[in-house]
DNA sequence: TTCGTCATGTAATGGGTTACATGATTAC
DNA sequence: GTAATCATGTAACCCATTACATGACGAA
């Protein structure tokens, strides 16, 4: 999603794409060469990206080329009709998996381009998840309390406090979001 | 790590072993019964750990038993001296990659049973990586601003202000430290 | 007696990182 | 000219999850 999102805006090429989805993550996600070239060679065979350059783009792809050695440039990527279409449903979906951890801060940074009403929805079915981590680490820390050393207790503790800390974060998007509805119909 | 650990304190069974992982570490690393049996029999290889029940106890380890079918009855672990040994060097270790995310927090669990310096020092280190993820999401923060939406900026803010809470956190950790050493020399 | 939980394990599968190999371009 | 960075890719490896298969035991 990361990728189709990305190229959606502008196509580029496989280095500038990583630096991207690092600084779109904040770091998460390191994304490494051996994961992204993979991802965009099976993005291709899928159709949903090409590449630019006229010359390369008419090179038939499942060809194995000279292996290793050969003249190697800049391989610009941009997106296909059906990359586009397929970044569309990936912005329209909703639904359990779009909450997890994996899903959702993707789903975040294209949040300006993903329906207002199904935000919303994200945004509470996230925010309902973190809230039943928070009341199982709670009840755990309940517990546990008293029975383990300061060092364990410590680090439970922080581990509620952040999910609290995203708790009320979800709150503050999820009031923003509806303000913003009342306020520009 | 956090095997060896459990068991320093307690003989056990897997199952029971799991659930203690799992609140030790507040609900992260699952721990998976796929990852936990197969890490059980490698230890039990490496000699680290024994199985208690007598009977079982002499049976030849790698002899390939009746493949699935059998009784099944709980086979509860135990470290060896080896097992000790190896628990001992693993709270001694020191290094860069004790202040790892992947390391810290199980690290942190063991605290009460590692030396008072030490302790100093992961959580020194750890202090100082964390910082340094802190800035570098600073940074790129301070490029980003203004020229991304909304949604990616909360997102990224959201992040740098979850790892600058750490950093207190960090550094009260490390005050209650240095106080505890000057109080109780 | 049957359901839920406790309990042990294996095999397939997936997916990512690391290390490697190569070459182009820019700045000093 | 040479070091750093930009740039593309592959292959080996690691390691965890998932799905599956099996069985014991207590309570309703």
């Amino acid at each position: 999603m990361a990728i189709l999102g990305l190229l959606n805006d502008a196509p580029m090429h496989g280095y500038e794409l990583r630096k991207r989805v690092l600084g779109l993550l904040g770091g998460f996600r390191p994304l490494s060469y051996g994961s992204l070239y993979p991802a965009l060679k099976r993005m291709r065979e899928q159709g949903w990206i090409c590449v630019q350059d006229p010359a390369r783009a008419t090179e038939p792809l499942p060809a194995n080329a000279p292996p290793l050695t050969g003249k190697r440039g800049k391989v610009v990527y941009a997106l296909t009709a059906e990359g586009k279409e397929r970044f569309a449903d990936l912005l329209a979906e909703s639904g359990p998996q779009e909450w997890e951890d994996e899903r959702f801060d993707v789903r975040l940074a294209f949040f300006a381009q993903t329906d207002a009403d199904l935000r919303l929805q994200i945004l509470e079915g996230r925010r309902r998840r973190v809230e039943e981590r928070r009341d199982g680490l709670r009840a755990a820390l309940a517990r546990t309390r008293e029975r383990v050393d300061r060092y364990t207790l410590e680090l439970q503790q922080h581990g509620l406090d952040s999910v609290d800390r995203e708790v009320r974060w979800l709150s503050e998007l999820i009031a923003d979001e509806t303000t913003d509805r009342n306020t520009t119909p």
